[in-house]
DNA sequence: ATGGTGGCACCGCCA
């Protein structure tokens, strides 16, 4: 199996990308954030010609996500329980012995700001979702912007960055309290070397075409379902786009035999 | 170099 995910900043900006790319790459699921659409503007018929199923969670504005996936997941759940805005940013969708979480984490606006508080106690409010709701030992991808970059061969200038919005200590200590729950990343675990980004800011001159980039959108796996993980990759497709984006796409295939509970 | 891009909404906000 093959599970994707890409931030599309505006989902109805993006239909013929992404129509594109399930065409060529044939996941079975990809999970979307930031499609910026409310469920009842959500662009259904424009996708129809794909052929996947969707689900979404949007409100107006900004956040939403999706799924859009090979055949009907046989449950979601669309809200991260005791988040106190109750923005579209979370999604867990099951499929066979699956668990798949879409998450589009709060970027965080400021270091210190009320929104920054929200970013670190989504994070705190995901790992408390996994313990109660969850097994380590279950197949789960977690997938999605996280907005937090981990280390410093995962953004282009660590020495500047280092105590921004993404890459500071208190935001990589609540990505790394949800991973030690019980997640590998898989893209760091097939490919350890340095200058692979997810995300080039719009606002930095030829951001893409220097790699100035970061790595912000992750795919992540319980011990059973790496194991199964047979490999993970950064697509480098936007380059080649006529319409800019700022994200791209990641996907990890998975030996659906592997993908199997383990006690 | 004190700017610059992009998307959605509204007459600014967010990334």
């Amino acid at each position: 199996m093959r599970i994707a995910t890409y931030n599309a900043n505006s989902i109805r900006s993006r239909i013929e990308p992404i129509s594109r790319w399930l065409a060529m790459h044939q996941p079975d699921v990809l999970a979307l954030q930031e499609t910026k659409v409310q469920d009842s503007e959500f662009p259904i018929a424009e996708l129809a010609a794909t052929g996947y199923k969707v689900c979404m969670r949007g409100q107006l504005r900004n956040n939403g996500v999706a799924i859009l996936s090979r055949r009907e997941p046989d449950s979601v759940l669309l809200r991260l329980a005791g988040d106190p805005l109750d923005e579209a940013r979370f999604m867990q969708a099951v499929f066979g012995p699956v668990t798949i979480i879409n998450s589009y984490v709060p970027q965080g606006y400021e270091v210190g700001s009320d929104r920054f508080r929200y970013k670190l106690d989504w994070f705190r409010l995901l790992r408390e979702h996994l313990e109660r709701s969850c097994s380590p030992t279950q197949p789960i991808v977690w997938v999605g912007d996280f907005n937090a970059a981990l280390t410093d061969i995962d953004v282009h200038n660590p020495k500047r960055l280092w105590g921004s919005v993404c890459y500071c200590q208190p935001v990589k200590d609540a990505l790394l309290n949800v991973m030690e729950w019980g997640f590998v990343d898989l893209f760091r675990a097939f490919h350890p070397e340095p200058e692979h980004y997810t995300f080039w800011d719009y606002r930095i001159f030829n951001a893409l075409k220097n790699n100035i980039g970061w790595r912000l959108d992750y795919i992540m796996a319980t011990a059973s379902a790496a194991a199964a993980c047979t490999d993970c990759r950064i697509d480098p497709e936007p380059r080649g786009w006529d319409k800019p984006s700022d994200h791209t796409f990641i996907w990890a295939d998975f030996d659906d035999g592997k993908m199997t509970h383990s006690a």
